[in-house]
DNA sequence: TTTGACTATATGATATGTCCTATAGGAGAG
DNA sequence: CTCTCCTATAGGACATATCATATAGTCAAA
């Protein structure tokens, strides 16, 4: 569902190639929010083709093949239009290294330690990309609409990435009770 | 993959039925961090047992009808082990509201505003959420290091939250160039 | 002139996740 | 005694996402 609202809004702004849409949008920006697999992109614009939200124009490139240009047909405006005045559900979290966190009182503090501080490089690692993204600074162009939300969009991964950074460097220093402490239980456990 | 090894991790503690794993296990925690379906959880129980990973052992309940109770094998609980100390990687973070944001800049701004606060909403529900998770505090038990480890777990769902809620009330505040400014450019388009 | 890099599109296979429905035992309400 | 709710397991259908591979044109370097 989403993938296809994000390829219409990219293709509203400026028709393009599902080579381009992985190369240009998504490689570049979008995945941030929204990833996207290049066969999945061309899958979903075959799709949204056929429902007629999109035309195609094939058009010969002077250095390499033809270019199959895609463009939003007043349908697809529409379909998007509607799309972008609906609330949308919050994103699912899926992250594997809290399941080891949660389930990981029988590694060793040295064990933990290693995947904390793992996690933490990782995340530091992806907070750097997000300060390293080549975007002009709003006052360059203080009445740019989309700029102003191209910063606010950013400006929360740099805030979830900070999140997790500091939440890792608190782990790495909190100080816990041994392994060999009580029992393990779930939280849930009539026993507990 | 990260699925199976939810699975093992709960059931390495407590051997359970599919039914327990689904409303003890992943509805009051685990969901939190690794949200799982009802029919994922028996089809992976399923494969687990198929692997050798678990075991299953039917019981007839004085209630209700007969309970089908997994336990970890000795190969499923190496193949958890291997995994517990195999870095993992950062979550990918697909959120149809950025979508929105990075592309509405045609919307007015009540529309957007309107979306930004529908956001809000619910993820202050999120973290009243996390807030009200009945779990002990590390005080009572202060040598229990699976608590401990719960603690940071959850402490990093309410930092997450928090920097959603704290940025929606930002973005609420911000005050964005009117709609009919500049012409919308990708950030990477070569004319821009 | 072959090889590799880049542009460009497409499909098969598989994995993962969601939604819906079927089946069935037992308990309590009406 | 039927209806509903809770416990319990299971599978069909579909949507979404990932991984791998095939094809083909252009260009530059070896």
């Amino acid at each position: 569902m989403s993938l296809s609202y994000a390829l219409l809004s990219i293709l509203n702004i400026l028709p393009m190639t599902g080579y381009d849409l992985k190369h240009q949008a998504f490689d570049q920006t979008v995945r941030y929010y929204w990833p996207a697999d290049q066969s999945q992109i061309y899958r979903t614009l075959k799709r949204l083709t056929e429902k007629g939200m999109l035309t195609a124009t094939v058009e010969d490139s002077d250095q390499g093949p033809d270019r199959k240009v895609y463009h939003v047909t007043e349908k697809g405006r529409q379909a998007l239009a509607d799309w972008q005045r609906t609330d949308q559900q919050p994103p699912t979290i899926r992250d594997p290294f809290l399941i080891q966190m949660s389930f990981g009182s029988e590694l060793t503090n040295d064990e933990l330690h290693s995947l904390i501080a793992h996690q933490l490089e990782v995340h530091r690692a992806q907070l750097a990309e997000y300060q390293a993204i080549p975007i002009p600074p709003r006052e360059a162009f203080p009445q740019n609409r989309w700029l102003a939300l191209q910063h606010l969009t950013l400006d929360l991964g740099r805030r979830i990435e900070r999140a997790y950074v500091e939440w890792l460097q608190m782990c790495l220093d909190a100080d816990l009770p041994a392994p060999e402490g009580q029992e393990p239980r779930l939280l849930d456990n009539p026993d507990n």
